[in-house]
DNA sequence: CTTGACTCTTGACCTTGATCAAGGGTCTAG
DNA sequence: CTAGACCCTTGATCAAGGTCAAGAGTCAAG
């Protein structure tokens, strides 16, 4: 039985989630990674549990987090003993947050989206109508 | 008839498009905008062409377009025949992007919802469906 | 034991998109 | 004429999010 969680290396883990080395050090500079056991040499010795907590970290920047609003995101986890009240209540901030994104960008991609399907994708400069509507001042955003 | 175009300083194109000296500088170092004549004393002296192209960068930027993009979309609407099928190309592929970005948050909000709406918001920490889905689903996420 | 790959720390450097400061010249109202 | 608001250039600084280098120690295979 392996009950003991395998030592992983610095580069062991950065190359499982696919992230440079020198960007796991800097995450937990940040903050946004606990600073993991060492070996009597110095070496940094992660587990399981770091490799899920990175793989976090980058899906959450996909998703256009920074890292400050994913230092956020791990706080609520790290929130238990504030109990189970704060909890929701930062959970129901950041829903927020998320669905006050959602709308500006619905409201970009619909302006787009306009402007995509009335250009004809030939002909004048002038007539194209994303061209148009970028430089006329007639037409606002 | 006003026939010659105004000439404005920069302090005056700033105004009106609501961007700072600064910033108007930084561009036309950047290549975003052209090299504007210049009075006697070397001050700049800009026409309402500076203005609508000064325009037309913050509109694509707050359309998400870098500056980069920017100055590709400036050097295509230039191109007289070839650009607007370059541009709309562009439009559809940031359009995309967008899409993507929306649909990935939705997933996002869905799931954070759904947590929020299930935590009774009292309670062990261990019956919160909220952390006990950072601190275990987080893993396989 | 040696060699090459790996890791350590400290600290400099990079890109994007600006913003600010210093030290000066210019313009305009009074 | 003079004060105060503008403008000039050069160059530094900022924030975010890393990336790289130097110099030194460690690990594992042969």
């Amino acid at each position: 039985m392996n009950i003991q969680p395998a030592s992983l290396t610095i580069g062991a883990v950065a190359k499982r989630v696919g992230v440079a080395i020198d960007t796991i050090r800097y995450y937990e500079r940040e903050g946004l990674l606990p600073e993991p056991q060492r070996r009597a040499s110095g070496y940094r010795s992660y587990d399981e549990s770091a490799v899920a907590q990175l793989r976090f970290i980058r899906r959450a920047k996909d998703l256009g987090f920074t890292l400050e609003e994913i230092r956020e995101l791990l706080a609520l986890s790290a929130d238990r003993q504030r109990g189970v009240k704060a909890v929701k209540r930062r959970a129901q901030q950041r829903l927020a947050a998320i669905e006050q994104r959602i709308v500006e960008l619905q409201r970009v991609r619909d302006g787009l989206a306009q402007l995509v399907a009335s250009c004809p994708g030939h002909g004048k400069p002038e007539d194209c109508p994303i061209l148009r509507a970028l430089a006329d001042d007639e037409v606002k955003a």
